[in-house]
DNA sequence: GTCTAATAAGTAAGTGCTTACTTACCTTCT
DNA sequence: AGAAGGTAAGTAAGCACTTACTTATTAGAC
């Protein structure tokens, strides 16, 4: 019998179907993401969902499938469904061809992610090492999509005048390289902030600006 | 029975107590590395190293005591023993204010070791998702010397009028992240090298320009 | 409204296999 | 002969997964 306390609501112990299957996928997105596949067991999912083992596998007909319907929910969800460019800010940048603007605001959008969303980029590091098809998805899909973009971005405004002959690869390489190695640092390493302690919007502005003046004419 | 083909020189299956020890490690850092430590099995360590189980155990009394050693032989061979400055290249480059050189030298080392390693750099990163104290020890010791180092040297050219005065820890952050995630890129997702395809040269010369283009004065 | 039968949610107690680790014994060198 | 290198065959615990069974919910006939 669960009840949340401190409410009127009163949750009864049996779910529907659907209620019980998504339950147990968010139990599971936290122990993978903490321990990785080989490092989680059914015995502890079923335990942290407050069921037995018998009803994730009613859910998941295997751990595999559970791992895979896992990766691929949150390889849907934070990834091909909203790329960053469709935000109407980042649009009118690109419009107005505000550099600064189009640079940060990915940034910002970027670091905002990922610290909001660590069981994500835990599971995309932990199946990227276990070389799980769909890490390999995520990237073809999501990753070399911003390559395009930005690239092209790129490309356009080096055609104007704007920017530097500097491979786009390369810059776009470098952009993602601040944003990502920062989250990194942030949850994996140094998440008490002794080594580089700066708000997102900080380091966001810092690296736009380290990059636009680095390939600027 | 093992023999090496195609040389006169015959190893004899019996090795001596350091020698095997010394192998199984070598063995186990592969497996590690590949597998991560859930994903590795003593079984097949000894398999790999052509002895029986029990043999391993010999040599390390746990399981947990051989990812211990790794570990701990990895972080001091990697990391703490020839840090980047003390080559002599480097030095001159530092004595004579030559801001290129400095960052296109610590790239290349940087890009050449961490692909000369991959290995280390798959257990540095399991390890670190696994939350192992030894990658917490690897990124006090080693990590945040770097950020010191090139931090001060940056600090330095800033006092001296050659650079802007951004905060140095960012600067380090976004060196290190542009070559960091280079290097992951090219061990984990892009083996093929689709997305981008360069030297390690090129990609140093790219990084070292646009940092210093992005934070001169 | 109430009884009922079908259905869906749920579990306790397994199964066979794999795991990390051990024991008791053998073989090879010096 | 004795130390060091080595193994076959274990053990107990843990693993993913199953079976046989119980309880709660609900839809429709009356």
């Amino acid at each position: 019998m669960i009840k949340e306390l401190g409410t009127n609501e009163v949750v009864t112990s049996r779910m529907s179907g659907d209620e019980r299957r998504s339950q147990i996928l968010q139990v599971a997105i936290r122990l993978f993401s903490q321990n990785g596949f080989n490092g989680t067991t059914t015995k502890e999912i079923a335990r942290m969902a407050g069921v037995s083992e018998a009803m994730v596998f009613r859910h998941f007909a295997t751990k595999s499938e559970l791992y895979h319907a896992i990766l691929d929910y949150k390889v849907c969800e934070g990834g091909t469904k909203n790329p960053p460019w469709e935000n109407p800010v980042m649009k009118r940048a690109i419009e107005e061809r505000d550099d600064y603007a189009v640079f940060y605001n990915f940034g910002v959008g970027a670091l905002l992610h990922h610290k909001e969303d660590v069981d994500f980029m835990r599971l995309l590091f932990y199946s990227a090492l276990d070389e799980h098809e769909l890490s390999q998805m995520f990237f073809d899909q999501f990753v070399s999509r911003i390559y395009e973009f930005i690239g092209s971005y790129i490309r356009q405004r080096q055609a104007e005048g704007a920017m530097r002959e500097v491979e786009p690869g390369i810059v776009v390489r470098a952009f993602l390289g601040m944003l990502i190695h920062h989250s990194l640092n942030n949850i994996l390493w140094d998440k008490k902030r002794r080594l580089l302690d700066v708000t997102d919007e900080k380091a966001a502005r810092s690296f736009a600006e380290i990059l636009l003046n680095g390939i600027k004419k």
